[in-house]
DNA sequence: ACCCAGGAAATTC
DNA sequence: GAATTTCATGGG
């Protein structure tokens, strides 16, 4: 199907930005990627999203949430561009950032992968680990697997995707969403402290994987992720704010920052 | 050989 | 308690 005015979206912004892990761009400007547990393929033109093999009625239970397509990100970026001259060229330099509404548990457990890794290979090994636990539902392409299915294994099994010393973290992560001790739809309505705190019973999950599972799992807007980018990003471009001056959707201001930050390496040389 | 990567745990001071 | 080291793996 088709949709008809879609602003503020451009899909490499969106789903290259570094907040989700399984997009691939083709040759012909499409992405596919897999999540609900469905092979998707979108394409772009204009204000024209075109979502192949999508009834209306799977776009309006799924993926217009998904792609968080109910949000007025023109009238948040213009709120943004007021606090900071450089927030607002960092908005300008790709306004079609969205940020997802991924599943929680995808979320989690690919920002536990996420440390002390770079992007290349944090894609490769959620691409393992889809393959070797996940549900086929076409050549190498995999659901993202449940909870449960990696509760089941150990350290030792997962060996094969090279996760390194995160092995034992994704299984005590998975153990928990598995057995209710962490309950990240209990999570997403707790007061933020509180669900940070919650998130961070789990080895493996500080408070950067904490606020990255918050942002893009559960949809908290106001987290506002620091990493070592976005560390160098405030001291150098933002010396005069914290992370809570962002305000209620910081998290979509650390993301332009991001992703305009992780594109002009040169500004921190 | 060295340094870094969307960090956090373990150890030491 | 705060500062430092270690943890696998792979690429530049």
């Amino acid at each position: 199907m088709k949709v008809t005015g879609i602003t503020d979206f451009d899909l490499a912004q969106t789903l290259d930005c570094g907040q989700a892990f399984r997009w691939a761009e083709q040759p012909d400007g499409a992405f596919i990627g897999v999540a609900h547990g469905k092979i998707l393929t979108l394409r772009k033109n204009g204000d024209e999203l075109e979502l192949d093999g999508v009834e209306p009625s799977e776009y309006d239970s799924i993926w217009k949430r998904y792609f968080d397509l109910d949000m007025d990100y023109g009238a948040v970026r213009t709120e943004l561009s007021k606090l900071h001259p450089i927030l607002n060229e960092a908005a300008e330099f790709a306004p079609g950032i969205r940020i997802l509404n991924q599943e929680p548990w995808e979320a989690l457990c690919s920002f536990i992968i996420s440390q002390n890794n770079n992007i290349p290979r944090i894609k490769g090994i959620i691409e393992r680990l889809c393959a070797m636990c996940g549900e086929q539902l076409a050549d190498n392409m995999y659901t993202f697997p449940s909870a449960e299915k990696i509760a089941a294994m150990t350290a030792e099994d997962l060996a094969p995707i090279r996760a390194g010393f995160r092995a034992r973290y994704i299984i005590d992560g998975a153990r928990r969403v598995a057995d209710g001790s962490v309950d990240l739809e209990k999570i997403r309505t707790m007061p933020i402290d509180e669900a940070r705190k919650e998130l961070m019973q789990i080895t493996g999950v500080g408070v950067k994987v904490a606020d990255c599972t918050l942002l893009y799992g559960l949809h908290r807007l106001d987290c506002f992720p620091l990493d070592v980018w976005m560390k160098r990003a405030m001291s150098v471009l933002f010396p005069s704010m914290t992370a809570t001056d962002f305000g209620e959707y910081g998290g979509i201001a650390q993301q332009y920052i991001f992703h305009y930050s992780r594109l002009h390496p040169e500004l921190f040389e």
